[in-house]
DNA sequence: CGAACTGTTCGGCTTCGGTGAACGATTTAT
DNA sequence: ATAAATCGTTCACCGAAGCCGAACAGTTCG
């Protein structure tokens, strides 16, 4: 009925997400934070340390690393992963570039995996979220959703339009046009002005179920190369790893 | 006063610890797996929903990316793994070897970052956690504790001694002797028949805070390259990581 | 030495989480 | 085709338990 059943998980999650933000904190602090009793942070906090999420040392609290665990756990049970991330590797190792495993979770692009280059790395890891639109990998995945699904995304995304950025007006539907019709998305600086990329679609049994994407500084990525030769490689890679995923 | 004061909290942590196990996963199953009601275990996915760590479609339930965001953005707050993952890297590279960052977390060792070599990785991953004197590293951080901190890590193991694990008798503290005088360790097939490895304390502020580790096949790890080389590539990378954490 | 913090504990009131049954909607079996 | 057996979802009820606010003990700061 309500918009959380369980209440006190989401108290309990409220405080596992202030930790996230403060890294080390006292239970004063993260009542007035929360705006709960002090009592009760610390029954939050007594539980999620029985449950060997949190660690606390003379009265400060901080997480520990078992959401780790479970975090790459969930990742390694992704069929996509599993079998993608070995062509991941290889579009590293060839490309000499920052490449990334994209998927779609509602309106956003998650970075699965991320294999950064020596000297460059925008920040992102395994678990980031942007919004599809605003870069290369997830143009590809909302370009292949159906024209409704579209629409709605782009009434749905309060596009802020800054200079670069994609908004969700007129000019997006025909980027994602020509993304279906080629195959292929490019990051021409919406999400990091330096940042150019190129993308491609990967296919299970006919739907899109991810994409894989190099990204790298501008002055690397331009002329023949970010128009053919990375197309191209990222384009082979990423039809293997689909045809691999359907085996 | 009781084991989770927050029992409600206690019930969405063990849905979530199911539905790592089991991926996929339908209400009456969970239910019957748990042992409580299909309305509760309802009521505990929705929150769940809402919170964006569970995803469902058509009536079946799974875990979503967002532990993945969580559980980073928990290893990303680690001043050790900040500083030291470069120096992972370049132990990696020099050695071609697997390589891993470890800390203590209680009784035992995290894996922390994990750079596996081409053919070579022990389903070992960041988060992976193992009993502290089964592995190299581990075995490192809990020989710099004090000697009653390794009796009561001695008494608390039920180390259930295989011909090759170490258990927890007379010869785990001669051992930690032997490696808190060298400043390194040793694997010789305690975990994983196979798996040998060095590892050697990373120190910051005069107090062991982790370890860094090489590991691999037996075929490449002996000889003087098990007893001197990595020895000596690991030994000097973790000190110099250690007091670039000191800065 | 006391004042202002801290984290922890403890009753008590009220909420709310859990149960078990009933609901449609699908799917399976006959 | 029809019925039996699931499924996920909803609902009202009630006892348990989560939340609060105050009091507690211990530290730190002035």
């Amino acid at each position: 009925m309500s918009e959380y059943p369980v209440g006190a998980s989401h108290t309990t999650a409220r405080v596992v997400e202030a930790l996230v933000d403060v890294d080390d904190a006292g239970v004063t602090e993260l009542a007035r934070e929360l705006e709960v009793s002090k009592g009760t942070v610390h029954n939050h906090l007594r539980t999620l340390e029985r449950l060997g999420v949190v660690r606390s040392t003379d009265g400060r609290y901080r997480l520990g690393l078992a959401l780790l665990d479970t975090g790459m756990a969930v990742r390694d049970r992704l069929p996509l992963y599993r079998t993608a991330r070995e062509y991941v590797t290889d579009l590293a190792e060839t490309t000499g570039e920052s490449t990334v495993l994209v998927v779609a979770e509602d309106d956003e692009a998650v970075y699965v995996d991320v294999r950064r280059s020596d000297r460059n790395h925008y920040r992102l890891r395994p678990g980031s979220r942007v919004p599809l639109h605003t870069t290369a990998p997830g143009k590809v995945v909302l370009a292949y959703r159906s024209a409704e699904e579209i629409d709605r995304y782009a009434e749905a995304t309060d596009a802020t339009p800054t200079d670069r950025t994609l908004d969700a007006s007129r000019s997006l539907r025909d980027e994602l046009g020509s993304v279906e019709d080629r195959g292929l998305a490019f990051d021409r600086g919406e999400l990091i002005s330096d940042m150019r990329g190129v993308a491609a679609p990967i296919t299970a049994d006919g739907t899109v179920v991810g994409a894989l994407g190099v990204q790298g500084p501008h002055e690397r990525f331009s002329g023949k190369r970010l128009e053919e030769d990375l197309p191209g490689l990222v384009l082979s890679t990423a039809k293997q790893a689909g045809l691999a995923l359907d085996r």
